[in-house]
DNA sequence: ATCATTTATGTTATGCTATAACGTGTCAAC
DNA sequence: GTTGACACGTTATAGCATAACATAAATGAT
C-alpha cells in the first residue's frame, strides 16, 4: 500500500496500483502455501485493501450484495478466517472490523493507529513497543501469545486538515 | 485487590478483604466525585470485583437473575458506563468482558495481560510501554486519544502448575 | 477416467453483544 | 410542593458472530 512516512495514506497516492500490488502479494503468498486464494477470497481481500480503514464483516456482505451475490455472514466470516490465518488481513477488536495487511509475509505482531476522525489505520511493527510489551510480560511471569495493540487518536492527515 | 508480584491474584489470598477494600476505594471515589454508587452499581461492582477475570454483561444478567432481579442488558450497560466513567471498571475489546478496576484513581492508561488457560487478567502500568506507544505514535505524526493494549497468554500461575 | 478425499461454499437457524426510544420513579434544592 | 436532574424500567431493535448440516468443486490415487 502506497503511504508516506507516516504510515497513513498520503490523500493522493496512487491507489489503483496499492491495490494491485497488494492482491499480487497475496496471490504469491498463497501460491507458496498451496491455499488457494479464489475468486471470492480475491475480491473480500480487494474490498479490504481497497479502504485504507477497517470495514466490518456486514458491509463486506452490504458491498457484495450490491454485485449482484449476497454471500451469508458465515461465509463472509469464513473468508475472513482464511485470509487471516494466511496473515494477509488483521481483525481490529476495538472496532469489531477487519483491515488488509499491509505487510504480508512478515512474521507478524503488529500495531495499529486508529483515527478517530477518519477511519483510517496505520498498521505500524515497533521493535520498541513489541520489546516493552515483552519485558513487561516477563516482570510478571506472563508467556505472550497474542498482543493486541489499537491505538485510537487522530491522524496527521486529519490534524494538518485541522480537523482533530 | 491483593495479588502476589506478578500483577495476578496468589492462588491463596485473602479474598473476600481485596473485595471490601476495592468497593471502600469505590465508595471513596464516588463521594469525592458526588457520584452516586447505588445499591445496583455497588453490587455490579462487586461482582467484578470477586472475579479476578473479565466478566460479560449478559453474564452479570445471570447472576442478578439468580439473586430474584433480571435487569434488562440496558440497565447492566448503563451501570457499566457509570463505572466505567469513573475509573473503577474497564472494558476489554478483545474479549467484549468487563474487569474491576485493580487501582481507581490512578490516572488511567493500562495494559491488560489475559491468561488464555484461566480467564485471570492483570492490569499493569508499564511507563515503558506507554513512552514505546506515544513515541511509536509520535513519529507517525498521530496524537494518542486510547490505546488498547490487552495481551493474550499464560499466566505465572498457570505456567507454574504446568497447564500452560 | 473414476472414485475417494479434501476443501470450499451454500442454507438455515441461532446466539451473543450492545443500543435506541420512551416512560416512570426518586431525591434534593429551591 | 414543584422543578429539575438523575437513576432505573420497558420494549424493541440493531449489530456481530457461529452452529449444524447440505452441496459442490477441486485434488489425488488408482
Amino acid at each position: 500500500m502506497d503511504a508516506d512516512a507516516s504510515g497513513f495514506p498520503a490523500p493522493g497516492h496512487d491507489h489503483a496500483r496499492c491495490v494491485e500490488r497488494a492482491l499480487a502479494a497475496a496471490e504469491r503468498m498463497c501460491a507458496s502455501r498451496q491455499a488457494r486464494l479464489t475468486p471470492q477470497r480475491r475480491r473480500i481481500l480487494e474490498i479490504l485493501v481497497t479502504e485504507h480503514a477497517a470495514v466490518g464483516a456486514y458491509e463486506i456482505i452490504e458491498r457484495l450484495g450490491a454485485e449482484g451475490r449476497r454471500p451469508a455472514p458465515i461465509t463472509v466470516y469464513r473468508v475472513l478466517d482464511f485470509l487471516m490465518q494466511h496473515g494477509l488481513v488483521h481483525r481490529l477488536s476495538s472496532c469489531n472490523a477487519f483491515i488488509a495487511c499491509g505487510d504480508p509475509g512478515a512474521s507478524h505482531g503488529a500495531q495499529f493507529l486508529i483515527c478517530r476522525h477518519c477511519g483510517a489505520v496505520a498498521e505500524i511493527a515497533s521493535r520498541s513497543v513489541n520489546k516493552a510489551i515483552h519485558d513487561a510480560a516477563d516482570a510478571h511471569g506472563f508467556a505472550v501469545l497474542a498482543p493486541v495493540i489499537e491505538v485510537e487518536g487522530i491522524c496527521t492527515n486529519c490534524r494538518d486538515a485541522n480537523h482533530g
